[in-house]
DNA sequence: CCTACCGATCGGTAGG
DNA sequence: CCTACCGATCGGTAGG
């Protein structure tokens, strides 16, 4: 309804309101990303935050916006941490060993407390139906797609083999990052991401056209 | 307290009330796999048995004695289902083989309605701490030696490559067996199983040293 | 195994 | 944003 004219003093600073509610968002992905999206309660959410239960609660009208917003809030940080810093390095190889690796230091460095966020809700309601079945579904289908075209890139370069079953290299490379993720939340050591960085790298070895730099022989 | 010399009479056979408290667990079981470990919830299971939540508690005593026992109950499943099919074929590549096949038919077969039972149960503790986290990590490491000894028989028999790193081929083993389940939950499409057997097929052919049968060439 | 209950917490509402 | 409340459900208990 608000027309886009907003007169002579310019687009108006973000609200109290607006700052508030990006601040909920924070704390509720921090929650769920430990407690799962079903641990997220308003009352929980709210001790966290120092207020009243009602006063989270006018800020989505319900615990399903709550839930949805705050899955929508956790893509931006996953766009932010992972996504576009895969985005400087080159399209190609260069650019498919720097999304595993943007993904594998985004795990290890508890972006989320309970790593990766989209790991946890995948498990948590892929067997479910619903909205947040559905978004969730939407993401997963999209990080594949977006392996899948980095290995396609590097293929159209000619720096991995030409008859790699690209759809396959991006299941095994999805698979590991998964794991790794898994597994360094489960156990909190170290040194199961250096495993998971030795799996790919691995993988991508095994359809790499020419040897890297540094490789002996 | 109860001696083993059980009288003219032999073994008594199962009472009622072992036979009732396996029941509650299988329903347990179905219960937890889809909504959760958490989601199964005394009121819930004991609407789905058609008796009073005290009914079911009786039998537990607590929460977590039913979570617990309700863990250990699907890894017999699981130990029925994947891990003694499997034993059936011969040490080596043979078994390794037969690990990943029962692994990807267990899920596919449904056996618990949510999946993987243990995919979806590492996803949900695995940032928490308790005894059942520390029985998920138990299980999730048993279930890692169990592939890579596999593998390690293989290499013995000089079925795959001596210099082949057992741990990562483990690893990315597990990892396309573990996204195998959350697609084919999330997506339901019986094709993404197929991904997955091609993915292990990928990764056990690039360690191989003698083609199978009816390879090409 | 049952009914009947306990205090705590759930999502959500009323009224300010 | 608050207090105060609603009915439903939670894990657990008492008493039979």
């Amino acid at each position: 309804m608000a027309t886009h004219a907003g007169g002579s003093l310019g687009r108006r600073r973000r609200s109290d309101g607006e700052r508030t509610h990006a601040a909920i968002l924070e704390r509720a992905t921090q929650i769920a990303s430990v407690e799962g999206i079903d641990g997220l309660t308003l009352g929980r959410l709210a001790d966290a935050l120092g207020v009243s239960k009602s006063g989270v609660y006018a800020h989505f009208g319900s615990k399903q916006q709550l839930q949805l917003e705050t899955v929508q809030a956790a893509g931006a940080v996953f766009e932010r941490e992972v996504l576009i810093p895969a985005r400087r390095s080159a399209a190609g190889l260069s650019r498919l060993e720097a999304l595993c690796e943007a993904y594998l230091s985004y795990v290890e460095r508890l972006v989320f407390p309970g790593g990766c966020f989209f790991a946890g809700l995948l498990a948590e309601v892929d067997a479910r139906t619903g909205p947040i079945h559905d978004l969730v579904r939407e993401g997963e289908r999209q990080w594949s797609r977006t392996l899948q075209e980095a290995a396609a890139e590097a293929q159209h370069r000619g720096e991995i083999a030409g008859d790699t079953d690209l759809e396959l290299l991006g299941f095994q490379l999805q698979g590991c990052l998964e794991l790794g993720n898994y597994h360094f939340v489960l156990y909190r050591e170290a040194r199961v991401l250096e495993r998971a960085r030795l799996a790919v790298t691995g993988i991508l070895g095994a359809v790499r056209t020419a040897p890297a730099r540094g490789d002996s022989a």
